[in-house]
DNA sequence: TTCGCAATTCAACAGGTGTTGACAGACTTC
DNA sequence: GAAGTCTGTCAACACCTGTTGAATTGCGAA
């Protein structure tokens, strides 16, 4: 189709592979994607994935950055004191969401780290260790602080997989605020609960 | 290595076959899972799963039987009215998943429909719905009820994912008791409130 | 203008995959 | 004990995968 060679002007084709490799992780995890694929909807060589990003593994690496940092997000959730921060929590967890490039890269290691990849997995663990669980069990009193602050993490990742996996209805459709209002009291109160 | 040809004795190789499949889906999920990898599990040639079982989509269909009706399961969680039954629900799906033939299967369903298999995904929906949605709207009063029960599931399936998929302490391998305890009022509280 | 470098494709590799058909050995039945 | 059926392996197929090296074309600087 395309002719060899350089294209002409000054197309940013690194940037539109990095899209498709995101997308892709995203819609299929790290195995079920193929470089091909990637190529494909980027209207590109397969070789030049490699030139650009070495192995599918550095790609998908450079795939899944996320637009934030999840530590100055937990901050702001508990800026005004654990008064209300469940609510806090819920919203900002769904906003993220919604955002289309985060949400694609958030699939993506979701949907890898549950695949049984062992090192995707590990790599999932220290995200929702550093991210979730620390910084919330920073918050809870009580010698389950840790405890409780991986269940507030769970319901949220459950939360993710019927909303924006699964698509399980009427959770996959309703609004942010409504799911903010129901999950947001369950949230606190196992935040609070001594 | 093994010679050609019937082996002595009456071993029930099939069955050997199925676990093995059970095991390698349920740790892998059905497209990282392959027949050769199952075949050397159960110390048999790739071509003897075939024999038994046709193509990779029915071996893996054989293979994640769940040894309950959930809709029965369900039935006992009502059984004594609404007053407990998110303790009872709770302990219920604690308990299925403790059990390594049920865990297996779970886990190979689960990886399957979070990996993107559009198949998969879909029957991982219906599923949802007839095991645990229907059921427990049927059992919650308001026009929300079936907002509030997909809640419920979530929270299960993100317990599930956080204690066996991803195994993060110290929920994987927290007590059932204690789990129970924490998480069953909040279950409890999406059914109750009107 | 020319020259070097960056961008891009092409063709091929080595390896893994599901699946198939032909063959071999042991149990079952008459 | 011979015939037939079930259990099992071997060898090969067609296909898809990630990856590589060489070749081709355009851009920017000297």
């Amino acid at each position: 189709m395309t002719p060899a060679g350089r294209r002409a002007g000054n197309p940013d084709t690194r940037t539109e592979i990095l899209e498709a490799a995101r997308d892709e992780f995203g819609e299929s995890g790290y195995r079920r994607a193929t470089i091909r694929g990637i190529a494909r909807r980027a209207s590109v060589d397969p070789a030049l994935i490699h030139h650009y990003f070495g192995t599918k593994d550095e790609l998908f690496a450079a795939s899944i950055a996320l637009p934030f940092a999840p530590g100055d997000l937990m901050d702001g959730v508990f800026e005004g004191g654990r008064d209300g921060a469940g609510r806090r929590l819920a919203r900002a967890f769904f906003t993220i969401w919604e955002t289309e490039q985060a949400r694609a890269s958030l699939l993506g290691v979701l949907r890898t780290a549950i695949s049984g990849d062992e090192r995707a997995t590990a790599a999932f663990r220290e995200f929702l260790l550093e991210a979730l669980r620390d910084h919330l069990a920073a918050h809870i009193d009580g010698d389950d602080a840790r405890l409780r602050a991986v269940t507030v993490a769970s319901h949220l990742v459950g939360m993710a997989i019927t909303r924006y996996v699964v698509r399980l209805e009427p959770v996959a459709s309703a609004s942010i605020d409504d799911l903010v209002d129901l999950v947001a009291p369950r949230l606190q109160s196992y935040l609070d609960q001594a």
